[in-house]
DNA sequence: CGATTTCATTCATCATATGAAATAAAAAGA
DNA sequence: TCTTTTTATTTCATATGATGAATGAAATCG
């Protein structure tokens, strides 16, 4: 697997241009140049080319800002000039979808299979059954299919092996490389949380945040991080742990097997837990609360229950340290808190905001931003769209 | 200020083979082809016209390895083809240097004086009067003076700005531009830290490593990130504040007024702090304990005086803590801890090494090789004479 | 000494980017 | 209505930079 060679590998700036295009939604030639530093005429001579290959096409009605001189002629992709298919595995669960060359996405495709009793090869025979299906579906007006992107909980490998994932009880499973012998295309694993991060990153009114954590709050808590405008991956595939930094040396066990991570007092299955132990509530699978539970948790705090308060209070507590550690180390310019977990974002900011004003001094706490984002089941897959897209190097 | 205008800024490929040639000392011509990935023809080319600039000279005597062919003709690049000026500010002290357009530095010109009552326009004064020495002073065989670069302890905003400074009582000082205007030279500040870290990977075994933390150990306790091969600087100038990562949340106050912080448990400061506390030590200026005193503190240790040892246990504990988040955050390939205080990491690197253990899950340590790295004074004033060099962007 | 090997240069060629000029399509003004 | 002005796009000749192929240079090997 060396890249997915679809619009990137051939001239770079034909390559700036798409990108461009993609993210800046329907342009005109003259704003295409002022955006990726070209002058007017190679940008003629480039979206000609583009044209010709059947990438861009003239948006026809939509005549944007009319003024004085010659009217703009907007440009946009054509979705259905290429396609990749995009996969989601977390627990007990695998979804796929088509996505086209806008990044856009189709109707998911959803299966429940317990995971967790899955082989390496069963594992890759499940996602194989489900793609062959998506592929054959693909409408007959898509031009080539060009790559294959998988999402997953859990850490990976240079984009090709599940190093571990709470949804499998294997190990180091190469997903990626048997798919691509398969299909015969280019395939690359990444991350769940990245994707996320991708495709938030990708809104126009963040393209000037150069330095980027979106902290994913849910039954676990993860992050993604873009840092000098592309994805932060560690080599190893590591990284971006976000849940399982330390708060408290000594606290209770997390699903790590260690103590006093984050993720132990901020994470669904942690919060449901402390409640249980305090509050009258169903026991049906702790590990697991379901949406209905914590947002009954979320009611619960919200209508002044006491308990339920302060429960949200200490996770509010640990996630400003956590936020703080995170803001010293890194010092973005924005973090942004989503994921199902955001629901109780406001129960839990006040103590947040207060723990980061202990921890951190002002001159680093006013360089950083930080505000919930609403959260989007679609995130994830879209994510994978836009990096296989985007052209995401293996290795 | 835009850029420092040397080598960068002209095409691409002549600047990536001055650089290959900086870093990988001398070269012969083909090896520079198969390094910058250029085919022979381009490289004789771009060599051909750097060699009419003077800006590069083949090595007379040295003819390495040879074997059976033509022999290889080595390039190494002209010292004397340019030169900056290199400043390092720290408290009471401020040095000076000229650095060559290898990246080596000539003799430090040093002043001490108390840096703490400067006022703003008279700190500029300082560093311009010592520059205006340097100046003077440059060899007629010399080239072009092409900018300035300053080293600072501190926070600094866009290579330009000094938020904050251990040295200063002044907030919020530009410290470039007053310099560049008098001057009429490009002038970049970095953090202190960053310059280490520049430095360090520079070395030629340290090429490969994509994501490298050096961690500094002294008076304070820093860190440098190089992220994806680059300097990570947040755009605020802000981040890799490691030592102001926290550890115990009620733990001691810290010179940032806040508690708990690793640097409050590691940095010279506070060992002698609590050493002098159970011990029969020396009162002199305990905020900025000698050399000599901290050596002495470590030889107790050393000797297996139990309150000594206890004291380093304690520090590496709390810098395997800070280094498990470091790690759980970023994953970087290799942390080198350095700084004055390596003097003590022998009897801190066990209870490091269990604190990490502790706290982060196998498959994140792995993925990580800790090690110290010697320390060398030197190694501040290099790297921001290698930044220039190497086209540190403002802004 | 000639054959072989490796390194370096020359040169014609190709691809890409660009400035200048031309062309196109609208609104504004007379 | 017709011209002028304004802005957008295209055309074209030109410059720049990278490259393959061919050539030349300088060593070792047999």
């Amino acid at each position: 697997m060396d890249k997915i060679d679809l619009d990137h590998s051939q001239p770079l700036n034909r390559h700036r241009i798409l990108q461009a295009v993609r993210l800046h939604g329907p342009l005109a030639r003259v704003d295409l140049g002022a955006i990726v530093a070209l002058s007017p005429a190679s940008v003629s001579s480039i979206t000609g080319d583009l044209m010709r290959d059947g990438l861009i096409r003239e948006v026809p009605g939509k005549d944007a800002g009319r003024g004085r001189g010659r009217p703009k002629v907007m440009i946009e992709l054509t979705p259905t000039a290429a396609c990749m298919i995009a996969v989601k595995l977390s627990i007990n669960r695998i979804e796929v979808t088509l996505g086209d060359f806008t990044g856009g996405i189709g109707p998911l495709q959803v299966r429940a299979l317990n995971t967790l009793e899955l082989t390496d090869s069963g594992l890759v025979e499940a996602l194989a059954e489900m793609i062959e299906a998506c592929i054959a579906a693909i409408p007959s007006e898509f031009g080539p299919l060009t790559g294959i992107g998988l999402a997953v909980q859990g850490l990976v490998h240079k984009h090709e092996t599940l190093v571990w994932s709470p949804a499998l009880t294997v190990r180091n499973v190469n997903i990626a490389a048997p798919l691509a012998r398969r299909f015969h295309l280019p395939v690359i694993a990444m991350n769940d949380a990245d994707c996320i991060a991708v495709s938030i990153r990708h809104r126009p009114e963040l393209q000037a945040v150069e330095n980027l954590a979106v902290v994913m709050l849910g039954a676990g808590v993860g992050m993604g991080l873009i840092l000098g405008g592309k994805l932060h991956s560690a080599s190893s595939g590591a990284g971006a742990e976000f849940g399982h930094t330390k708060y408290q040396l000594d606290g209770p066990l997390c699903h790590c097997g260690r103590r006093g991570c984050i993720e132990s007092f901020v994470g669904d299955y942690a919060l449901y837990r402390d409640a249980r132990s305090m509050l009258d509530l169903p026991n049906t699978d702790a590990l697991h609360p379901s949406d209905d539970q914590m947002q009954a948790l979320v009611e619960l705090a919200r209508s002044g229950h006491p308990v339920a308060t302060s429960l949200f209070q200490q996770a509010g507590r640990a996630l400003g340290y956590g936020l703080s550690n995170l803001i010293a180390l890194i010092g973005p310019d924005l973090v942004l808190i989503t994921g199902s977990g955001v629901r109780g974002y406001a129960e839990m900011e006040d103590e947040m905001r207060r723990s980061l004003e202990e921890a951190l001094v002002d001159t680093l706490l006013e360089q950083t931003e930080i505000r919930a984002y609403p959260w989007d089941e679609d995130l994830t897959i879209r994510g994978i769209v836009l990096q296989v897209l985007g052209g995401a190097k293996a290795g």
